[in-house]
DNA sequence: TACTATATAAGATTTATTCCTATATGATGT
DNA sequence: ACATCATATAGGAATAAATCTTATATAGTA
């Protein structure tokens, strides 16, 4: 066990989830990236150490530890596109399992200012702040 | 002209968008909910008044409305989602053509406090600031 | 009214994700 | 160590979402 795979059984183990050598290595192929990976690309790549690993498995993994914020995500995919007729200034809740979306207001985050070097070379079409989690209903629905 | 389809027009107009009846409809569609659609149901709606309509121009008129701003979107779908393996706080700029995605940082941004009447039967897994938008590169590649 | 760049229809194709079912395995108690 | 069993996995089929291709049509403009 390396030091690597190590520090990975035991973030699995701190969230309460079972440890398997697939998790270990799918946990590492996303640290390895410095940046966002797609499943498919975490896919291929945990593939060269376990080239019979399923495409669901990392699918369902990725979803368990995003969900345990053992990584985040960036909210594409996994549905189809949402769109918006409100074109006043709103925010946006979102529940990660049925794609729930609430909007709601708050005159402070309408006019969040984002640093300007971060700005460079990218012409903003909207800033929103988004809370994503797991709605009460999904919630209860688990539980049952 | 319906005092609706005139509105419509006029919207497009003002972005500097060509006026089809198919716009006008897809416009009229999703204002026409008080939710957030998906494409394929803004189709479903707009498929009444034109059963011929494709689905590849719903697809291209949602997207060039959301870049004129005329409608905005929730950044679900488009493509295949993306893990992020950097779990201190951060915050993201988005390209809604190529979907690049840059991480940056803001302190004043780390703690933001959602109302909690907008809470109540919600568990966040996080709460970020989303800036999408167009980069530069893909910006100049529409002009080349 | 004619022209031309742009938009559309129709359907095929591609890409992403989830579902299904049989088998395997991690965690737990003995 | 061993049996148990809830949970995880592989493999592949199925579904869903989005995009591409090509021929035709049409909005804006001269």
């Amino acid at each position: 066990m390396s030091k690597k795979t190590g520090r990975a059984e035991m973030i699995l183990r701190e969230q309460g989830a079972r440890v398997t050598p697939q998790r270990v290595a799918i946990l590492m192929a996303v640290a390895a990236t410095g940046d966002h990976p797609d499943a498919d690309s975490v896919y291929r790549h945990v593939s060269r150490e376990y080239p019979h690993i399923s495409r669901d498995t990392v699918y369902r993994t990725l979803s368990m530890m995003e969900e345990k914020k053992i990584i985040g995500s960036v909210l594409f995919g996994g549905a189809s596109k949402r769109y918006d007729p409100n074109t006043r200034k709103h925010h946006h809740l979102i529940c990660l399992r049925c794609r729930r979306i609430n909007d709601f207001s708050a005159k402070k985050f309408d006019r969040l200012e984002v640093p300007s070097s971060a700005m460079e070379r990218f012409t903003a079409v909207r800033t929103t702040v988004h809370v994503e989690g797991i709605c009460d209903e999904c919630q209860d629905r688990n539980r049952a």
